[in-house]
RNA sequence: AGCCGGAUGGUGUAGUGGUAGCACGACUGACUCUGGAUCAGUUCGCCAGGGUUCGAAUCCUUGUCCGGCUGCCA
């Protein structure tokens, strides 16, 4: 292996490929899909899939396709299959012409189950779903036959066509495969393929009021789009072998070509979060965030609200890795992701959170020089621009002390610090109110110290950002933490508590009286900065507009000193 | 209990009979007009027992632990 030419990242199902590939199956074909159901918003754990089927799809020059798995009317909605397609192509990935849905193939589902029917793989029960329950047994007991499981392959034809046409209530009769009800495998206890369903389906509209089941529908699905690699979670590992057996009994030859295999591996879990699908509605149903865009969420639509990029999102799905164990990846990857670009493109900007009034005595009173700051010292070609510099400016609260600790390199009484692309100053005098806190402090700065200039050398440990007091503009900074302050929220010690127990009662911080420097004064909703020691922060895409500034903080920047101080409170 | 999966540093993931690697995190130090970034370094691992073999994370075997499965959801 040569260095210039790093191996691929793999995982055991491109191993699986390249065997494929190598055994020339499928005639060298490598075609996946990604199907989900239109009854949700995505989240980062689709992210991985959709990384995944995409990218094993353009790794070995095959196709993805976009499917729908749009089989149960009654959970889905048009909203949903507008926001998943809106998501994916934000990830970056297209799926050309090949959008699909599965109810693309009811008719021909509905043909081939006739075929079915005929050869005597499928019987209609009028079993109650209560008795199909008790009639299937347990996973120690096997299941006994239903008592309508020999009917002649006539009446099931009459009784399946009289099903399609409405004659029967909803519910009172089922069509089901005919395979073992005594096998281990509770998944082929004569699964039900097709149910009696009145409701409103968002692309067929009232056409059906019969729709079949996943486990039926999603291998047919996969075959007719001659699907290679039909790529899905762990937990559907039990339903492959009736994946195989719907395979085996339909003729789908003369529609397609090759014959898909299903592969399972783990889906996602991050900690500080949720992710399945019924937790974020909840969060949502019951107000513990703003929407399923709340910049809190996992979601697709949350992360990019938040700000961050479709580029850091897909290095997060290639270093996580695929693998059949289950896990949890440490947010701080995420985090790391997001960082590591925005530390390349994202332009550097100085913001002050919690400002604190600083008067230098020894400026001149009506002067304002404009002082030139690099955008971006890891990419000099995104150049510099002018910031104001006058007698009054904001510093942070955070860094002033009266008292310092150790190791504190900020400014105190007596003290210098370095006003990052602008002059050293010393704290000459606090001003305090009549309770005691800090109003104001008087400084000196030093003349010869400016930066770029040829007496600028004088080395102070400390720098910090700041803002012209008549130049800066107010904003709104909103302060995002993990949802979820334990790692597991699912593992919740108490008696009858739950997830939400664990919820952050600090995942959201707003700060109303922010100032930044006036570049920013029409920053793009959307747009992406490094505020200066503090983070990356996004300006709102909804909420943000000039006049009327509003920041999301997409991640922190590490914070040695924030540590130190941590420790030290630890220590006392 | 039956069936199906899975166990590699703190976390995630490679390695498929020949020196256990990478990333994140943590910790040290250097550097720094961002306590950022960068650079250098350190710490830490094959679930357990038995077997095959010159040699086992890898093959066999026994056991332990963890996850999934009893919707007319997907």
């Amino acid at each position: 292996m040569n260095k210039d030419n790093p191996p691929l990242s793999t995982n055991f199902i491109q191993n699986i490929i390249n065997e494929d590939l190598k055994n020339g199956k499928n005639d060298g074909r490598v075609h996946t899909r990604f199907p989900p159901e239109p009854n949700g918003y995505l989240h980062i754990g689709h992210a991985k899939a959709i990384c995944l089927n995409f990218g094993l799809a353009i790794a070995n020059k095959g196709l993805c396709n976009l499917r729908f798995d749009d089989t149960n009317p009654s959970k889905e909605d048009i909203e949903y299959v507008e926001s998943i397609q809106a998501d994916v192509k934000w990830l970056g990935f297209d799926w050309e012409d090949r959008l699909f849905y599965a109810s693309d193939y009811f008719d021909k589902l509905y043909e081939f189950t006739l075929g079915l029917i005929k050869s005597g793989n499928a019987y209609v029960c009028d079993l109650s779903a209560q008795e199909i329950r008790e009639y299937r047994g347990t996973l120690t007991e096997p299941g006994k036959d239903s008592p309508y499981r020999n009917r002649s392959i006539e009446e099931n034809l009459d009784l399946f066509q009289r099903m399609r046409e409405g004659e029967f209530p909803d519910g009172s009769r089922v069509l089901r495969a005919k395979i073992d009800m005594a096998s281990p495998n509770l998944n082929m206890r004569d699964p039900v393929l097709y149910r009696i369903l009145r409701s409103t389906h968002h692309r067929t509209g009232d056409n059906w009021c019969i729709y079949p089941m996943y486990d039926y529908a999603h291998p047919i699905s996969d075959a007719l789009e001659s699907i290679t690699h039909s790529i899905c979670t762990l937990e559907f590992a039990d339903h492959r072998p009736l994946y195989d057996w719907v395979l085996d009994k339909v003729d789908y030859s003369g529609d397609a070509k090759g014959r898909p295999q299903q592969i399972e591996f783990a889906r996602l879990n991050l900690s500080h979060t949720v992710m399945s699908k019924r937790k974020l509605r909840e969060l949502v149903m019951e107000g513990y965030v703003d929407g399923w865009d709340d910049p809190r969420m996992p979601t697709i639509s949350g992360l990019r609200r938040r700000g961050y990029t479709p580029e850091s999102i897909r290095d997060f799905c290639d270093r996580i890795g695929v693998a059949k164990r289950d896990s949890v990846v440490d947010i701080a990857l995420l985090e790391h992701c997001i960082r590591e670009q925005l530390n390349q493109h994202a332009p550097r900007v100085m913001a002050v959170l919690r400002p604190l009034r600083v008067i230098i005595d020894n400026y001149p009173e009506d002067q304002v020089e404009w002082l030139e700051a690099e955008n971006n010292p890891e990419n000099p070609s995104m150049g510099s621009r002018q910031i104001p510099f006058s007698r009054e400016i904001f510093i942070e609260q955070e860094d002033f002390m009266e008292n310092p600790p150790k190791k504190f390199f900020r400014l105190s009484p007596g003290g210098e610090i370095r006003l990052k692309s602008a002059y050293i100053i010393k704290c000459e005098e606090v001003v305090k109110d009549e309770n005691g806190a800090i109003i104001e402090l008087h400084c000196s700065y030093d003349p010869d110290s400016r930066s770029g200039g040829a007496t600028s050398g004088r080395k102070i440990k400390g720098t910090s950002h700041w803002v012209s007091a008549q130049h800066a503009i107010k904003a709104k900074v909103r302060l995002y933490d993990h949802l979820f302050t334990s790692e597991d929220p699912d593992d919740c010690e108490e008696e009858g508590a739950d997830y939400k127990s664990q919820l952050n009662p600090d995942s959201l911080r707003v700060l109303d009286d922010c100032r930044v420097e006036p570049s920013l004064a029409a920053a793009e909703p959307g747009s992406r900065f490094q505020f200066l020691r503090q983070g990356y922060f996004c300006a709102d895409a909804i909420d943000s507009q000039e006049g009327h500034l509003v920041f999301n903080r997409i991640v922190s920047l590490r914070d040695t000193w924030a540590k130190i101080q941590k420790e030290n409170r630890s220590n006392q």
